[in-house]
DNA sequence: GACGCGAGGCCTATTACATCA
DNA sequence: TCTGATGTAATAGGCCTCGCG
């Protein structure tokens, strides 16, 4: 393209569009498909065959990454929205639940330590977002701390699901 | 071995053109 | 024919890695 003639206006070049043709473009995904990305030799050798430069080929391989990855955050973004809907539901019966318990008067359950076997006060029971143990030792944690508990619960979960590695490797540093 | 430098590749944001409703 | 929306090739700039002196 920039070895083209120029045009009139200033000495500027009217910057021309390349549309792939389907056969070039099946190719291109074909080979997408196979690796996401090319070394040189590979580059090369793939424009030779479509008749592109392999600077083409390299932007046609960057773009179609950066349509990938756009794709596979939407699709993440969906299943988070999806989840933040059943979760808030959840919430809703939780608190109808609290509420129906209160109504009725009843005290809260008791438990009993695993180590001593005394009663232990319910409001000091927490629930390990890792091991799903209860535990009793974050008795004071505030709002900001159970929130980010519970994204850490929700990064792993979604990382489960959609296999992503950036999300794995977020919520892996949380501490037990 | 540490450091600076340049080349090359990738990513991201953006631009600009082609196409279509 | 005009126009706005959309898709996508192409560009620009920044960051990272690697090889070399």
């Amino acid at each position: 393209m920039e070895d083209e003639e120029e045009s009139s206006n200033g000495g500027v070049p009217p910057r021309k569009k390349l549309r792939l043709t389907k056969e070039q473009s099946r190719l291109l995904e074909e080979s997408f498909r196979q690796n996401h990305t090319l070394n040189p030799r590979q580059k090369e050798a793939l424009a030779m065959e479509l008749k592109l430069r392999p600077r083409q080929v390299e932007v046609w391989f960057q773009n179609r990454r950066a349509r990938s990855k756009l794709k596979q955050t939407e699709m993440e973004c969906e299943y988070l929205k999806r989840w933040f809907g059943s979760l808030t539901e959840q919430n809703r019966r939780l608190q109808r639940e609290v509420e129906e318990l209160r109504a009725m008067k009843v005290g809260p359950p008791t438990v009993l330590s695993p180590h001593s076997c005394e009663p232990l006060p319910a409001s000091t029971l927490t629930m390990c977002p890792r091991c799903e143990r209860v535990t009793t030792t974050a008795t004071d944690k505030g709002p900001t701390q159970i929130t980010a508990a519970i994204s850490t619960t929700a990064a792993t979960a979604l990382s489960s699901k959609v296999g992503t590695p950036a999300l794995q490797s977020r919520s892996s540093s949380a501490a037990c």
